[in-house]
DNA sequence: TTTAAAAATGCAACCGATTGCATAATTTTT
DNA sequence: AAAAATTATGCAATCGGTTGCATTTTTAAA
């Protein structure tokens, strides 16, 4: 509890007979000061225990350098790592991160675009909330110039910087996969078209139909909120439909594992009566019996290559326009539960 | 891009010819202000888009309003609980927070204790990782004062705050149920004994063996680092022990999951053959087939409390003494991985 | 040795809010 | 109406670095 005294450059300054601005710079590298003058601030410094003032820094160079995160939400296993790709992009290169998440509500994902705002973060990362319809929350950003980049649940036509997987790969290749597994009948449970992650898994979906001469039918593809009572729900209405779908493509593992639960107790039996595929390859995607075959969605890497274009962008290190769309390849995973054809 | 020229309480002042303290005061609702003051201030202040600038008051004051997070992981269902309570509390108290992962290691925690040091932060809350032995690294924090609260995986013994589960309980109550189940030979597979959440349920089990006259064999109890390969590694040195134990207590739900595909795939039946209990009640736990007995260990609950202390003793509002130890209860969810007796 | 060029250091004005103390304005008391 | 008490506001120093420009020191060139 004893209060020591916080050593400041002025303390240095006066130990070693030199001004503050000589160990302002020296610390920081700067070249015009001299290797020996640097070295002996650099050691009395770790002698004191000097610590710097980045409140002091800040003030004076009107910059944070802090990095505002708002997540749709903080529960799952996706955003965990794409958190922690950006949180370790972020603290090699001594960025701070605040970490905001809306809970899927386009209101507090405005309120804490406003508090980020107010914080005077140096920019931004963001996957929109389940319900967020436009970006004027995020106005005040571009009007002063503080980037803002999306990942994952973005406006694919709205200008700026932008992250995501191939989503319409993803499920042309979902939908593809049960395809070549002899499925005519396939099903696709999913999300609010609004987000661009679910309207692009259902377009690669049509297509994959298309491709094959199957013919879309509307009423195979069913919207909800993804929690588990509406997985229940989707996959008996499923199950009553006649005729009966042979596959179902899940916009994400949880709803998938949800359904085989769901399947399996009605005695349907997965994959021989109904194939599913899930997306995102969580660790319940392995556990599940019998294990589910979905997309590979590389949270980790998300994460490093958002943080990683911000940060040069904010660096002035690339010449990467901040209308930029990075596109990041995923891939399917095939397991059990879509195994019709043994080789 | 058009650099708009930020407001300052200056400018306020300047306008409404008041002196830059009165400003200052009356945005921070300093009781000498005039309400009619104060309120044409905070008119203004909204019209021309003020927005304060923490780095000028954080200096001047001579606090972050920042507390640091250390984390052993942050990829798992319960750290992000956990997280999403402390941020809860945290923003509602107007601190942002700076979170770091030690990734279990002990050395990273200490780069992370370092850092956060080097960033004023004004508490820490933390997890230890899986090979910290004594934490030297949080004594900077010590020294001049600043308050370390501690959660889950804490030192039992040392002195200052902590926010924990009842582990010992929990084992016990693991254990007992099973007992009550018929088991007479039940494993227990666990992690590093060094880190308290692990020795004290290893305790419970002890515990509840004694209670019920069964005698404790070491030979019964596996530690191991609780990987996949680990878990499966275990499941099968259980499988091969003779006579065979009846059921199995494991540390988490994710190698409790893994063993029971162990235990299918080598056709003996849970729990008719041996019976499963795992912890934490992740999501998996509902998943696997059967479903998985578990300790319900309440991340978010733990997160808003620990946040809350902590942020009480900055604000110097709570009584409560840094040296107190808060337990909170959990309990045992019985699926069918245990179920022996049918009611 | 003098002069020019290069390298190293210092001066001093910021950055924007906070706060103890002094002063001014207003209200109450005598 | 003057004095005292209360309320409201202002003054000015402070927090700890940063940086354009000036100055000094050192090194190289003439």
């Amino acid at each position: 509890m004893t209060k020591e005294k916080e050593i400041t450059i002025y303390d240095l300054a006066a130990q070693l007979n030199l001004s503050a601005a000589t160990v302002s710079r020296a610390l920081n590298d700067h070249p015009a000061i001299n290797k020996h003058t640097r070295k002996k601030i650099a050691e009395l410094a770790i002698k004191l225990g000097y610590r710097p003032n980045n409140f002091a820094s800040n003030l004076r160079k009107q910059k944070t350098n802090t990095i505002g995160v708002i997540l749709h939400e903080l529960r799952s296993q996706f955003m965990t790592s794409v958190l922690s790709g950006i949180e370790k992009i972020a603290t090699e290169a001594n960025y701070d991160l605040i970490i905001a998440h809306s809970s899927e509500s386009c209101k507090k994902e405005a309120a804490n675009a406003t508090n980020l705002f107010h914080k005077r973060v140096d920019g931004v990362i963001a996957s929109l909330a389940f319900d967020t319809s436009n970006l004027l929350h995020f106005e005040p950003f571009k009007r002063i110039g503080i980037p803002v980049i999306f990942f994952d649940r973005v406006f694919e036509e709205s200008e700026g910087a932008k992250v995501i997987i191939n989503n319409r790969k993803a499920g042309f290749d979902a939908t593809t996969h049960l395809i070549e597994q002899g499925c005519k009948r396939i099903a696709h449970v999913t999300a609010n078209l609004k987000r661009n992650v679910y309207s692009e898994r259902l377009k690669g979906y049509q297509l994959a139909l298309a491709d094959n001469g199957i013919k879309y039918n509307n009423k195979l593809v069913i919207i909800n909120d993804l929690s588990e009572e509406a997985s229940t729900k989707a996959t008996k209405k499923i199950i009553a439909m006649k005729p009966r779908p042979d596959a179902i493509f899940f916009t994400n593992d949880f709803c998938a594992a949800i359904a085989i639960q769901t399947l399996k107790k009605e005695g349907i039996r997965v994959p021989e009566d109904i194939a599913i595929v899930g997306f995102n390859n969580d660790v319940i995607s392995k556990i599940i019996e019998p294990k589910l075959t979905t997309i590979n969605y590389p949270g980790i890497e998300i994460g490093e290559i958002v943080a990683r274009n911000l940060i040069h962008h904010l660096q002035g290190k690339s010449n990467i326009k901040l209308t930029n769309t990075i596109m990041i390849n995923s891939e399917l995973i095939v397991r059990a539960s879509s195994l019709k054809k043994k080789k």
